[in-house]
DNA sequence: CCTCCAGGTGCACACGTTTGCAGGTATCAT
DNA sequence: ATGATACCTGCAAACGTGTGCACCTGGAGG
């Protein structure tokens, strides 16, 4: 492995000047820079980023944790990532987690000793668990879909509450009378808040709560088909239901096939996220579009600008907004009051 | 930041014996490494993985670099990457270059710079392009479903071949005389195998081959609907369908439902892949499943052999199997002969 | 001819580890 | 008392790069 110094050697010249050349520093004469980029082009070199790192106390870095990668919708955010960290010429270090907390605490100490620059987590668990620990080290995090009381910590999130407020108004607005929520026992604040949206629309509505009609799936697909199952069962069951993201909303749909039933004939349904294949859905889902990759980018730009040393806002939430597409429609006439 | 001659100097020791007590060298009192232990602690101090890359030559990070970490399918390779990799305690630099050549080896000119142990490659357009410059810097990488024919250069992937005529196989033994193949214009030597595969049971069945039963999309569902609906239009469609991968079935799937027909009654449909929303499809896919996750763990476990001197099988092939759900039935009654 | 200045270059140290080697101190056998 | 041995510790060099500072050279201005 070719070194400055050999470059040096090759050059007649000290390393710090190929150091200078190779950076384009006005410093050095252009004629010798020339020569000292020719040999280096020859002999292939390419700068060591962690002897760089080591002294100029930067790594380029992020550090990325996330529950799944498999998740589509985390897909979708490591992409607006991605995206805007190639931008500004930072790499990225990718962890996952699968909700366990164990693994989230590793993933973060693994960061530490990799000297990343910043960190981006995705669905904390813990927080604050290592977030003291982070606070000391003064490594900048930025929380996605996640908040925390803590002053060091930034987050960006949608804003929950007002995604299930628009999710329930639009059912109720159809005529729906029964309208059940599917939650994520998983989902932490992110469940909360959407349910305490769609119950404050039913409120408003003068439906009222009615507990029987609120299952909890998973986040996933199996999960949401049964908990939409038991619902299904019920003597009354729901004409319409909130599901806590796209993913419950397939399984969901599929339970209603199952059952005999059609969407949105007898159960409209409506999701959340507005993955790429809520559109190739039969029929197509109506949903909540989060915007995945902006929440992914605005992390990032977080993240730089208090690399920087700006002062971005600590904590940015963003609308969903609602699509409409086929899964919902009006209850079924014999239901109707 | 805390470094190792920090807590020398509150121990009153060298800091190369804090550095051997950190490790648990064998080599130190007892006594004394329980003491620096205890201040390291109290610190709160991570050993710099840069530093210690610098002198041992080794990063233990592993670049990998995608298409598009939002699909489906490679989020499920990584995930089997991620798995083994942290489980020998290697750490993940992702990139993505959505088929474009340039940020292929912009990735891997990076990973270059990072003096990463090695490369992960999935789906690489270019390959030839930047492999003889990785041969002389001795980073061994390996391909996954792409194979190259480098002799430094390792791959896995699946029997595309062999995929190809199971799922051809399966439709003429349902009796279908008229199969299309929806293909990915993107899909490069995976696209040509899978099509050959099929191809080859058509004549030995005695079907013969049809060329325009053949359209291709991008391997994304907009593309299986448009290319699907191509063959919808010809004056004698296709009574079932070869696709390249789940995604354009998931496309295919709604051209037919939007154009009146259903699925397995009018045409059939078989993916490849048997991605989690394989099962969520209305109705269910039938698809050839490809051992993703597999694929994902063998690569690095490749990769790991090689870093440790090994010499592993350098093309490794998977089978694919098929998964036979409701997308396939015989052809109509009206167009049997 | 002397002074000054600007443009180039090199010296030396720093960054935080790891590790071969030498040295130092007990303990023990001779 | 001397030597050998085992155990522990420190010295110093190395890894590859960046950078403040001093130095040198040549040319311009006085």
């Amino acid at each position: 492995m070719v070194s400055i110094k050999d470059i040096a050697r090759a050059a007649h010249v000290s390393h710090s000047t190929v150091s200078r050349a190779l950076r384009n520093s006005p410093l050095v004469n252009p004629a010798t820079s020339a020569i000292i980029h020719k040999i280096a082009g020859e002999q292939g070199y390419t700068v060591s980023a962690v002897a760089r790192s080591l002294v100029t106390r930067r790594t380029n870095t992020i550090g990325v944790v996330v529950t799944s990668i498999a998740d589509p919708f985390v897909g979708e955010i490591v992409n607006g990532i991605e995206e805007v960290a190639l931008a500004h010429d930072y790499s990225l270090f990718l962890a996952t987690c699968h909700a366990d907390p164990a693994r989230e605490v590793r993933a973060v100490r693994s960061f530490q000793e990799r000297r990343v620059d910043g960190i981006l987590v995705n669905a904390s668990r813990v927080g604050a668990l290592y977030l003291p620990l982070l606070e000391e080290m003064k490594v900048p995090i930025v929380l996605i879909n996640n908040e925390h009381p803590g002053q060091f910590v930034h987050s960006v999130t949608i804003d929950n509450l007002n995604a299930g407020r628009v999710a329930a108004r639009h059912l109720v607005e159809l005529g729906h009378k029964r309208i059940g929520y599917l939650g994520n026992r998983f989902g932490l604040q992110a469940d909360m808040e959407r349910f305490s949206g769609y119950r404050q629309i039913l409120e408003e509505a003068d439906i009222g709560f009615q507990p029987e009609l609120v299952a909890h799936g998973d986040g996933r697909p199996e999960g949401g088909m049964t908990a939409m199952e038991r619902l299904l069962a019920l003597p009354e069951p729901p004409t319409a239901v909130f599901c806590y993201n796209d993913m419950e909303a397939i399984g969901a749909l599929r339970a209603v096939r199952e059952h005999g039933l059609t969407v949105p004939g007898d159960v409209s349904v409506v999701g959340l996220d507005d993955l790429f294949l809520a559109s190739y859905t039969d029929p197509p889902l109506t949903t909540i579009q989060q915007p995945k990759h902006q929440m992914g980018r605005l992390a990032v730009e977080i993240l730089l600008q208090l690399l920087s040393g700006g002062k971005p806002d600590s904590h940015v939430t963003l609308a969903g907004i609602l699509i409409v597409r086929q899964t919902t429609a009006p209850p079924p006439a014999g239901r109707r009051r």
